[in-house]
DNA sequence: TGTACATCAGTGAACGCGCGTTCACTGATGTAC
DNA sequence: TGTACATCAGTGAACGCGCGTTCACTGATGTAC
């Protein structure tokens, strides 16, 4: 109700508003968090009264979801380029480097997509728009790491591109909720990089920095 | 305020009270959601008054801070057990066996330990806590794999027992994340045996099961 | 073990604030001539 | 390009519900003799 129904063009000034509150939005979501923010706040750092929100928007719901796929859109892009810059053959390292840059950048997104995590576990729905996003990724990441198969062959035990490219995924999970906590993302990319180095390769990887929390090095890190 | 002062002891009546209401919480913020249930929700689960809920806790926040630790706890000690089983020998299989059992079986508390990360990821001083918790299972993990580090050797990529145990809790981060969305518990914990035998072995495993997305499985999977 | 009393734990009605939602309005934008 | 008009977008005051919080109370629990 609150969105227009009729079908006609969107004017300049439409646009411009809702734009601003899809920016506002995710500033104020990613410093309190998504359901522990009132319209009247995210209204107020773009600048408009809360008439302009609901003119937009039918609920918080409807803008945290456009929110998302609108973010989701702009990383997988990303993403995909980032793996397009090679040539045939596959700078692993290289590679890792650039994705582990586009992925762990933006501690906002991180927690954004965090509360989005939490609201797709119970929903179904939502939970559908996720994974298809993560789908995205992976697809881009499997095409890429097939294209390199024949020569430089993946570890028995992950048994094919598809497969690999979901463990890739998942370490990235892992380390950005580690990130999550310790806020220290140097730290997270260069074990995110030893992590993918270490399913993508058959152990002849190098590593550079030991991953171990400095607060707890009670193992003996000598070889 | 709402909570007493006075340190003397706590009636059994009270314990029980306040047992219920953990109780009554865990259940209903797996279901809806931590910052989606009102105090009178969880009170009427537990069956009580709303009073009662403040005569044992300040706010909503203390209460869930108190259920986490509590749980975490359970966890931490049950995962601890599962790897004390074998000799000083470890059978990885075994070992992965169990502690993927313990902890991916329970989708509730993913759900809730999730909602945990999330108000985590914004207060240090909570995410203090959940440090502390994985700390904790890291440090049974890491013991654990160094009593066989001499004859077992780790992939070289990790460079010792405190770093395969981050990698390990990484794996399990991210295989939860994929659950969370799929709630496939059977394929999760197979995934996660794979992931786990992939970081914690030179690729001498055996795969059982293919992890890729049954929806798109376009890579060949001949070897 | 029984009774009388004191204190404690939980009740539930009442209060009031925060915030979601509505709507009559006004200024902005776009169209027609 | 200018003017007149129509429609659209955003305003902000007002309403009212949901829910957090309080508190005088009553029944439960534990203690003393």
């Amino acid at each position: 109700m609150a969105v227009r129904a009729t079908a006609g063009r969107v004017t300049r000034r439409r646009a411009r508003t809702r734009a601003d509150l899809l920016d506002a939005a995710f500033a104020v979501f990613a410093v309190k968090g998504f359901g522990r923010v009132p319209i009247e706040e995210v209204c107020e750092a773009a600048g408009y009264s809360r008439g302009a929100f609901y003119s937009n928007f039918a609920s918080l719901d409807e803008l945290f979801f456009a929110l998302y796929r609108e973010r989701a859109d702009l990383i997988a892009d990303q993403v995909a380029g980032a793996l397009a810059l090679d040539g045939p053959d596959l700078d692993v390292r290289a590679a890792v480097e650039r994705v582990t840059e586009v992925l762990l950048l933006d501690r906002d997104w991180l927690l954004v997509k965090t509360d989005f995590l939490v609201h797709a576990a119970r929903d179904p729905d939502v939970a559908r728009t996720l994974l298809e996003h993560r789908a995205r990724l992976r697809r881009a990441i499997a095409d890429r790491l097939a294209r390199t198969h024949a020569r430089t062959p993946l570890p028995a035990v992950l048994g094919g591109a598809e497969a690999a490219a979901h463990a890739v995924v998942a370490a990235y999970d892992g380390v950005t909720t580690q990130l999550l906590l310790d806020r220290d993302p140097e730290h997270a990319r260069g074990w995110l990089a030893q992590l993918l180095t270490a399913l993508l390769t058959d152990g002849s990887g190098t590593p550079e920095t030991n991953p171990g929390n400095s607060t707890d090095n009670t193992t003996d890190n000598t070889p």
